[in-house]
RNA sequence: GGGCCAUUAGCUCAGUUGGUUAGAGCACGGUCCUGAUAAGACCGGGGUCUGUGGUUCGAGUCCACAAUGGCCCA
């Protein structure tokens, strides 16, 4: 017997149940444990940063990563899961530096590292735990007893290991670069944490500044023509001229050091009432110049070495100005390394210099430059001869310093004291403001600024042609990101930054000596514990035990050159490293398990949101081949994100974020991860709404239920055992056909799934399901009821039995729980040596023989004219209930009369005729006594006239229908017999007695007995074909 | 500002190498069917296939540009 099933389902209830089950059967580990010492499918988990709660974007990924590897799992591999957690980097800081209510660095270093950090620590290890139920609750297969933690000193020390690999090659360097400066977390971002934070609404000034030309340079300018030099120094000695530049960033122009023009556009000297100005001649009108006379046109190149005076001497400020030194150093790459410091000058001037970043589309042709605020502009600094000077006037805190009148200021606050101060000597020619796009924090949301700082790097450039070349060996899906995003994004590769200036991270492995600035890199624990003279610090019972800082910042040796100091360099490393070494700090390589290492390297699949092109994909690539010169991944996995149901992002400023566990709760996993899979291929974006799955549970997954229950009811009142074998060829040629199908969708799922198409697999399942449900169970159902045990009604149960066994496995990778349910209760519950659980068992294998395209051409066509015929009574006004004498068809082709004669049966069932006309010629649509429906290919017409017998014929099914639905109203169980009584017209009395037989047989009344019914039967009163009746029911024991 | 992806019925999606009248499911209205069903059947309303140009005998499909949304890069 098989345990009841309730056609009122409550999957999270059920999901509960199938949980307790998992856990306390260890089911999970058994189904990674039975595949030991089979071929691996080497799977990487990509950590979840651990810092918020799981979202529903979160499930996606969790969920489309587990089918796979379940169903790798059924088709034999074996496929450890190692779960993994990002525990590190700037989020988790802000977080606690949130909680702490700090604003600053400065706060978190008077607190103390060693108490901010330890803050962090727990505050990750809070979140891990609701990562780890959400993880479990949508059934999420994960070895989380054995996870990969980034904090780990073991993993710090693999990531030690790959910085020192890359060190001996000579691909670590530290080099002043401008990089995206965010001066509330005191810390550079990564280009991929910048392209968080851009914003297209910010409004900046849009600032017009004069810069006061020195006329006298013009001499040594690049003038050829003497004569003119001569003209403008007379023009410009009695109306002094101006150089015209833009800018949206005044707080930059303290720091200016050259002007910049395009050498081959040409620029304007424009005279005005008391002053002259120079800029690009095509960008006088979007200037807003109106009354100007054009008293010469140069080349931009002509211009170059004209000096102009600086709108802020910083030596008047108390500012260094400092100018590029290159050094050199034997296998290294050249790179700036010094700025030294120039002497005060009075009348300092700086150059016009050429470049080819100027663009003539907007602003003013002339572009200032200040190389410590800009990429661009201080690589003029370096390639320029000669070299332009650097100017630095803000520190990291984003405040000038100085003694400017502004000094102290953030920089947004001091761009009007700036532009006042400007004003105020005549050199704003025109303020305005503008809106644009500009990147501000991706976590405090400060803006951002272009900054020039010491930072380290990987020289990814070095080994760029073999990113590329490692990347043609990975197959992506979608296949257009191979060659696309991350194709392009390998393309321009520049070199990664590598350093954060911050506390929670993987210290940098770097130690300088305070001396003679010798740099080392310190691979190992083993090898920092034998360095000379090796001092600890203050933190005796720390050091070595935790790798963080602040202890590791106090562990100092001496320096092998000079004997001086050797001392950690400050910065930690950029979590995106942490997580791209996984392959190799998961286990901890290559200090131990170097064997693990070998086995699960490179991984066959990984998974994650589409944003990860860029993040993970990039540096677990990045990685991988600076270590090893080969990717690590064979198959990746692109999912789209999930917006809410208007197609906007979901985020927590507009409220549209929906809480996975309400969606779980409420409507349960399976149907979360049906909806999932279903309603849009992976790569798209995903529109979400809690009503959506909701609409989603009324689908396929309550069809299957339905037919499950449906089967067990059944099953269980005919006592049936499935049997070992099945007869290979029933003679049900609707059983032959549900077998065909039930092949077909194997080989569809598997090609499916092996090509990484969940949501072809899933829909294709769908379909099945509603043949299954809508034509075979339909059709079958007689055969369920008669009551005798005979040959035909075996064949139905087995079949039937067959399909939902053969299904549950098929949706076990997709909707585990629901699958498991199914498997246990038809298979466990009958044959105790088999596996205890649907994951533990193999995935199906089709049986191409059994496929046979006739037989399901032949189905669809017997469907399509059913249709047909209950369209044509649909036309005529005649209930299907009624009976009637035939139906003819046009058919075209001879293979299709012999369908529809194998299929005769069910047809007329469908359309309730007696018999079926088969004819070659078309119909007419206005046949007498006819009712006739028609697509392009096929014509029915329905015989309309009721003869007194199919009339009384009708009127016994309409007293069965209300017989059945007083059974059902009654509460008695489908196998219930009762005695049917009945008082009323004589022509209904007439009906019973007629049809007796008949009536008796489809409600399973024992007797029908015409008079009173006694107390305690079930009554109801009825009006059939315009005759009253009263019938009663009662249960017999 | 640049790149990639998407845009088809009220909603979610199919639409093969260009080829009759562009489909399905949900939702809606009507009718029917119903000893598994919250199911199902039939009919119906609802589409200038985002827009504008172009290529072609013929474009939802190919090309260009634009708009909107998403992602990525600046």
């Amino acid at each position: 017997m098989f345990h009841e099933v309730n056609s009122k389902i409550s999957f999270p209830q059920l999901e509960k149940d199938i949980l307790r089950y998992w856990k306390e059967h260890n089911i999970f580990n058994k189904s990674v444990g039975v595949r030991e010492g089979a071929k691996r499918y080497v799977f990487y988990e990509g950590p979840p940063t651990a810092n918020g709660s799981p979202g529903i974007h979160h499930v996606i990924s969790r969920l489309f990563k587990d089918a796979v590897c379940r169903y790798k799992t059924m088709k034999g591999y074996y496929v450890p899961r190692k779960a993994g957690w990002d525990t590190h980097g700037l989020p988790v800081e802000l977080e606690v530096e949130d909680t702490l209510g700090f604003t600053n660095k400065a706060q978190i270093e008077e607190y103390g590292i060693a108490q901010f950090n330890q803050k962090c620590r727990e505050s990750v290890f809070k979140y891990i735990k609701e990562w780890e139920a959400m993880t479990e609750r949508i059934g999420y297969w994960l070895d989380m007893e054995n996870p990969y933690i980034t904090l780990d000193n073991g993993y710090i020390e693999s990531c030690w290991w790959a910085i020192k690999q890359l060190w001996d090659k000579g691909l670590i360097y530290q080099g002043y670069k401008v990089t995206p400066h965010c001066p509330r977390c005191g810390t550079s971002l990564s280009s991929h944490e910048v392209a968080l934070g851009y914003r297209d609404d910010a409004v900046d000034p849009s600032v017009y500044i004069k810069f006061k030309l020195d006329e006298m340079s013009l001499v040594h300018s690049e003038i050829t023509d003497r004569q003119l030099v001569f003209k403008l120094g007379g023009l410009f000695s009695h109306k002094p001229a101006f150089f015209l530049a833009w800018t949206t960033t005044p707080w930059t122009l303290p720091g200016n050091t050259a002007l910049a023009v395009a050498p081959d556009v040409e620029y304007a000297v424009v005279e005005l009432e008391d002053e002259c100005l120079i800029l690009a001649k095509a960008l006088l009108e979007h200037v807003g110049l109106d009354s100007y006379e054009v008293v010469e046109t140069l080349k931009g190149n002509e211009l170059v070495n004209a000096t102009y005076e600086p709108l802020f001497n910083p030596h008047k400020y108390g500012v260094e100005r400092r100018r590029p030194q290159t050094y050199f150093s034997p296998g290294e790459m050249s790179v700036p390394r010094i700025l030294e410091v120039q002497e005060p000058k009075e009348d300092l001037t700086y150059h016009v210099i050429t470049t080819d970043f100027v663009s003539i589309e907007e602003g003013t042709g002339i572009v200032h430059v200040a190389p410590a605020y800009g990429e661009v502009d201080f690589e003029a600094m370096l390639s320029n001869e000669p070299k332009v000077d650097f100017v630095h006037m803000v520190n990291l805190e984003g405040k000038l310093t100085g003694s400017y009148p502004f000094s102290g200021k953030f920089v947004k606050d001091a761009d009007p004291l700036i532009l006042e101060d400007l004003k105020s000597r005549g050199l704003l020619y025109r303020s305005e403001k503008i809106t644009h796009t500009y990147p501000f924090c991706w976590r405090c949301e400060s803006p951002l600024l272009y900054y020039a700082k010491e930072a380290w790097y990987i020289k990814t450039t070095a080994i760029k042609d073999r990113l590329i070349r490692g990347n043609k060996e990975i197959n992506w899906y979608p296949d257009y990101i191979k060659y696309g995003r991350f194709g392009d994004w390998l393309e321009n590769n520049v070199d990664w930054a590598v350093s954060r200036e911050r506390y929670w991270g993987t210290p940098l492995n770097i130690w300088r000596c305070e001396s003679c600035g010798n740099l080392e890199c310190v691979g190992s624990v083993e090898e920092l514990k034998a360095k000379p003279k090796l001092t600890v610090g203050s933190y005796q019972l720390e050091a070595f035990r935790d790798l963080h800082r602040p202890y590791v910042d106090e562990i100092t040796f001496a320096c092998p050159k000079c004997d001086g100091t050797m001392r950690r360099v400050p910065d930690v490393i950029d979590c995106w490293f942490d997580s791209g070494a996984m392959p190799i700090a998961q286990w901890h390589y290559p200090f131990e398990n170097k064997e693990q290492f070998e086995q699960n390297f490179p991984a066959d699949f990984i998974c994650e949101a589409i944003d990860q092109t860029r993040g993970w994909f990039y540096s677990l690539h990045a990685i991988s081949t600076l270590l090893f010169d080969r990717p690590c991944f064979k198959n990746v996995a692109c999912l789209g994100h999930i917006v809410d149901a208007q197609g906007e992002k979901m985020s927590k400023s507009k409220n549209n974020v929906v809480d996975p566990w309400l969606v779980v709760d409420n409507y349960g996993a399976d149907v979360l991860r049906w909806h999932l899979l279903t309603a849009a291929p992976g790569e798209n974006v995903h529109r979400f709404s809690t009503q959506m799955v909701a609409d989603t549970m009324r689908g396929d997954l309550l069809t299957l239920w339905n037919t499950y229950s449906f089967f067990v009811l059944y099953a269980n009142i005919d006592h049936f055992v499935p049997q070992e074998t099945t007869p290979s060829l029933s003679p049900s040629h609707l059983d032959n056909w549900i077998i065909s199908e039930l092949n077909r969708l194997i080989a569809d799922m598997t090609r499916a799934l092996d090509n990484y198409d969940l949501t072809s697999a899933a829909r294709r399942a769908g379909d099945f399901v509603d043949e299954l449900s809508n034509w075979y169970v339909r059709r079958s159902r007689r055969r369920f009821w008669k009551s005798e045990e005979d040959a035909d009604k075996l064949a139905a149960y087995n079949t039937l039995y067959q399909c939902l066994v053969t299904l549950s496995k098929l949706l076990a990778p997709l909707v585990p729980f629901t699958a498991e349910e199914i498997y246990r209760n038809l298979v466990c519950s009958a044959d105790s040596q088999a596996p205890e659980s649907v994951h533990l068992t193999d995935f199906p294998l089709a049986n191409e023989a059994k496929i046979d395209d006739r037989l399901s051409a032949e189905v669809s066509l017997a469907t399509k004219i059913a249709s047909l015929g209950r369209a044509a009574r649909a036309k005529a006004g005649i209930k299907v209930r009624q009976p009637l004498d035939k139906a003819i068809i046009t058919l075209t082709q001879e293979s299709e009369m012999d369908a529809l004669r194998k299929f005769a049966s069910d047809v007329m069932d469908e359309i309730n005729v007696k018999e079926l006309k088969f004819v070659k010629d078309m119909l007419s649509e206005d046949m007498p006594h006819y009712a006739v429906a028609n697509d392009e290919k096929h014509w029915v017409a329905v015989d309309t006239r009721l003869s007194p017998q199919l009339k009384a014929e009708g009127v016994s099914r309409e007293i069965v229908r209300h017989i059945q639905t007083m059974r059902r109203a009654a509460g008695f169980d489908v196998a219930d017999h009762i005695i049917t009584y009945y008082q009323g017209e004589e022509q209904i009395i007439k009906v019973m007695k007629d049809f007796a037989d008949y009536i008796k047989q489809e409600t399973l009344s024992r007797e029908l007995i015409e008079g009173l019914s006694p107390e305690g039967a079930y009554v109801e009163q009825h009006r059939i074909s315009n005759s009253d009746v009263l019938l009663a029911v009662s249960k017999v024991d």
